[in-house]
DNA sequence: ACGGTCAGGTATACAGCGTAGACGTCGAGG
DNA sequence: CCTCGACGTCTACGCTGTATACCTGACCGT
């Protein structure tokens, strides 16, 4: 049986109180009876809460970004498109606390607009990106600045989780999955006549 | 001179603090000696902090409300849109703290989707949505429902706001809003050939 | 005029928080 | 053997939200 370091014990019992209850549930006496070490045992390993968070926040990110390595399926354009932003709500809607503390938090190296978002790093993102240009490529989408699509696509999105985890949305999951997939519809359609 | 009973003058001075550092820095010490009691008094007026928080929180969303009441001016449509557009960035760019807060912690009353957006209550929501309708009546935008077409701009532009306030775009202010326009001109024009 | 009630305020105390600082322990290397 | 550094514990400090007990002054019916 192989010795797990304390620093990854911390850092993982840290993030399952997080997925289960928020990062706000997140202090230090807890997370350091849960590894089996008093509380000030964390320091040796992270300078403080903070940086213990962001370490947390970093190694989630990096995981989410291999999960999310294969790009959407083959098929209709729109079809992948949806399969993306199914997976996409997948995560979004089925680990509530541990997503809201993704993007709020804002993870160390949550890379930054244009340059960062270019290279892999940002999960979900990458991956859409690449979508978009193949879109582009065989003339379902009309030429433009895919990482500028790409990130009118994914704000959307993303402000609509927002409302829906902040208890704005009345729809249930199901149709809250179906009315992001409808206005992500007009997106590609534009509203305009 | 008028007495100002310490109800309000307590909720101002929490809107205050959040206001100036966010809302994780109102602590009820805090806003008790900034209201000239002990932190005590403030539950003989609220229960606990999270009411004392909705009730900012509250009344906050009702100024804005009103302050949004006139809708856009006269002129072209997309520029009455970028007026509008601009108002809310004026809002959330110049009191971030206020904003995130709003949005965050949900208020009170924060109406919930589908029906709670038909009445005004959503401060600049309901502003756009009947811009909207104005587009559709004039034949500027296609026939559609207005209500989701405003959802689908608002949280468009809510979760690039988002991201700028986590830090996640290189942009400065001017050109993350030049930025804003132009990803909202993509949900108008579409993004298909 | 007098006692009762009650709203609004204070004082004190408690458990929990992040964390500074002093101390203990133990394996590796000169 | 001795020391040193990595890792851990213990204790303590100042902060937090808030339960509880108490005080005070205005208003009331008798």
């Amino acid at each position: 049986m192989v010795e797990i370091p304390t620093a990854e014990r911390l850092a993982a019992a840290a993030r399952e109180i997080i997925a289960a209850e928020g990062a706000a549930a997140v202090s230090m006496r807890r997370v350091a009876e849960a590894a089996g070490v008093t509380a000030m045992a964390i320091y040796r390993h992270y300078e403080n809460r903070e940086v213990l968070l962001r370490a947390v926040a970093d190694s989630t990110g990096r995981e989410l970004g291999a999960a999310w390595k294969d790009p959407a399926p083959d098929g209709e354009w729109l079809d992948r498109f949806d399969a993306l932003l199914d997976r996409f709500l997948d995560f979004a809607l089925g680990q509530p606390h541990l997503y809201r503390f993704l993007m709020t938090d804002g993870w160390a190296r949550a890379r930054i607009y244009p340059d960062g978002y270019r290279e892999p790093g940002s999960p979900p993102f990458t991956a859409l990106v690449r979508l978009i240009e193949e879109g582009i490529r065989d003339g379902v989408l009309r030429d433009d600045d895919p990482l500028e699509a790409a990130l009118t696509v994914s704000t959307q999105t993303q402000g609509m989780v927002l409302h829906y985890l902040a208890g704005r949305m009345g729809a249930a999951e199901p149709e809250f999955r179906a009315l992001c997939r409808r206005t992500s519809r007009r997106i590609f359609d534009g509203l305009r006549t």
